[in-house]
DNA sequence: CCGTTAACTTAACGTTGATAAGTTATCTGT
DNA sequence: ACAGATAACTTATCAACGTTAAGTTAACGG
């Protein structure tokens, strides 16, 4: 038997450490997906490199699916804190609304995979489409919430830019749903398109984040 | 025998005519693909609306993505007639682009179906990412290229400005591409969360398109 | 040391996209 | 008129997929 599994961890485990096992199958199905995508990652992939059977991973998910949203959660989780970081460092509105874009491209092209699902339609028909909606209503602790919550800081950030006397040549509302339409578009084209011959990803991500500043605020 | 397909056109195709099969397909294949999605959608489902054997869609059709890019390309064809339209009608560069921009998001609007079919090649596999790229390189006849030529239209729009005396601020390949994304992601936006509160349809095309003109362009 | 049960496995189901190999019907050449 | 040739199509089948059912093994509490 030479076949071994990158990230086999041997045999059975103890009586109270499944959570470990399930900390290992999300490892292996994030590496998974980052390499193959999510439809070239087959259950049996996954569990063959945690070194299980493939329907020992139902004792730990719902279907795959519910794995891809814990990845999603946990990734956008990191997002949502670099997020954080920038609207308590950075206080000048614009160079805020430009950190916050940036930020949010550096990391959507980051992880394509994690975008797509979240963002893009991508191949859960029923469940993911609602993320993004229902911001308040929804329990919060539900996978997936995280994509949602992006959103709902980029209008917090325009209120709190136009409170700090920033002029927006429309509602903030409105300046944060043209501003995401724009971010997202650039991230969506990239992610879906990869091998489209782009212009460089820096000139793209100025030029959009300026064309953004351009398009909503104005001077004083 | 009550069980009629809404396609089922009677028996075999004489000699010659085996392009209406062939057409059959497409028509059963995109109210499918619209219906259902294109996960949904199996082989077998459009067969059987056609009123064929599973097996009998290969005679016409490499795979299913084929017959998914068959219509991309059928699309993308309405989309370049209207947009001809324009470019033979409207002169002034600024307004051009203005117009082509619109046209485009009025037509994914008005068929946000297949808007989502085709443009946000989410539910397609991986090759479906390929299309508008090769474009000089590749035969022309091969399916997918209509989704290149639109975008090309953008590129020459952009270019024919530029030569006319409009100062872009960026090589006019990147603006095509900024131009791109806003739209599309405006497109995309709309399209795929139709339940979201957006503000008006209207209040975020023309933002979107002024935004574009701003960010892309400067004054003489 | 025994029973409960967490942590697994093997076997299988129903579907999927796709292929191989055979069949039927239409056209062509003589 | 009839004998290939072959376009058009079918039946049978494949391997792979996500997922479930049912059985097995091993660790802990009493």
């Amino acid at each position: 038997m030479s076949a071994f599994s990158t990230a086999a961890t041997g045999g059975r485990k103890k009586r109270g450490e499944g959570h470990t096992r399930r900390e290992e199958i999300l490892q292996a199905a994030k590496e998974l997906f980052l390499e193959q995508g999510y439809d070239s990652t087959t259950i049996r992939k996954i569990a063959d490199r945690v070194g299980v059977s493939a329907p020992a991973l139902y004792l730990y998910f719902q279907d795959k699916e519910q794995m891809m949203l814990a990845l999603c959660d946990q990734t956008f989780g990191y997002l949502i804190e670099s997020i954080g970081e920038i609207e308590k460092s950075v206080s000048e509105p614009r160079e805020r609304i430009r950190q916050f874009g940036e930020a949010y491209l550096r990391f959507g092209l980051k992880h394509p995979d994690e975008y797509r699902l979240i963002f893009l339609g991508s191949n859960v028909p029923e469940s993911m489409r609602k993320v993004g909606h229902r911001m308040s209503t929804d329990d919060p602790t539900r996978p997936g919430v995280n994509g949602a919550i992006v959103f709902q800081r980029l209008v917090t950030v325009l209120v709190e830019a136009e409170a700090a006397g920033l002029k927006l040549n429309y509602p903030a509302d409105t300046c944060a749903e043209l501003c995401w339409m724009g971010i997202h578009g650039l991230a969506s084209a990239l992610i879906l398109k990869p091998e489209f011959p782009w212009s460089s990803r820096d000139l793209l991500i100025n030029g959009m984040l300026d064309m953004i500043l351009k398009g909503i605020t104005r001077d004083a």
